[in-house]
DNA sequence: CGCGACATTGCCGTTTACGTGAAGGTATGG
DNA sequence: CCATACCTTCACGTAAACGGCAATGTCGCG
């Protein structure tokens, strides 16, 4: 097995485009918690971790999202790491398979919030267009014809 | 003429949505000015600042944007009200057409702008469904043939 | 004309999302 | 073995976006 390369809070947080503060502060939010501690306690991160705070950072980014809106479309860590736990404790498929599902749900979710999101950026496209047009119509009039 | 129907503060912030305290606020931070003032120095709102104020509180909670960025949006009040000023100011239709075309920048800058978030939305989207995508395969390996 | 509802400016309080030390423990090259 | 560069927790500081008061002025009806 390859030995997994962690990483320590400065390489994950400059890997993502984040403070070591910020990536503490989510983990103070409950909104990830690192894969692993050290010897002397440093937090230790693994490509999941890398993932879900690309994901953090982008819905607070790109998104616009509160970190409290994050934190439901995240469910609560607990929730996460009870599941995690739950999947590997059992070997029941059907458990497992109950387990997938909730997550299914929960990307469903993710998903469809992220729709609704656009659908009124596009509405405000769509109004911009016509405020824009109206201007255009505007200008065709004092000069016509200029293409 | 229809006299124009002036709103006072708490009935302009009721149609779009905000509280007159977050009007005042606006319009410290110079994202708009009311298109009078009473007698007694009352804020007085027409249509097009309640078009202004839905603007704001579209850019604000659809898109996500900072009140800074909404101002950088808009471009500083004055500009607006110098534009408008100038325009009536002048009857050349040159000038006149020229003070649109700025106009025009502004709303096409405004356009690009919202489809770039679009974009960025839409990447997350794919990236989430991708997700969705692999544990759905999970599923399916664990309990095959569930439609 | 007088009362209550609403307005004004001004200022301080609060929450969010961190930044910025302080005081001390930890990993590593010379 | 020690410097220094990182890490830890704890704690306070700050900018943004308001909320909530105080002191005062204004509108409108009965």
């Amino acid at each position: 097995m390859t030995p997994v390369r962690l990483l320590r809070i400065h390489e994950a947080a400059a890997e993502v485009g984040l403070t070591p503060r910020s990536v503490r502060y989510y983990e103070e939010l409950g909104l990830l918690t690192p894969a692993a501690r050290s010897e002397g306690d440093y937090r230790l991160y693994d490509e999941t971790d890398l993932e879900r705070l690309r994901f953090i950072k982008g819905l607070r980014d790109d998104a616009g999202f509160s970190l409290a809106e994050v934190a439901r479309l995240l469910e609560d860590e607990e929730a996460r790491e009870r599941g995690h736990a739950a999947y590997h404790a059992t070997s029941d498929p059907a458990e497992r398979a109950r387990i997938l599902r909730d997550r299914l749900v929960r990307y469903d979710q993710q998903i469809e919030m992220l729709r609704t999101k656009i659908d009124r950026l596009a509405i405000m496209v769509d109004e911009a267009e016509a405020r824009r047009a109206r201007t255009a119509a505007l200008i065709d009039e004092l000069a016509p014809g200029a293409t």
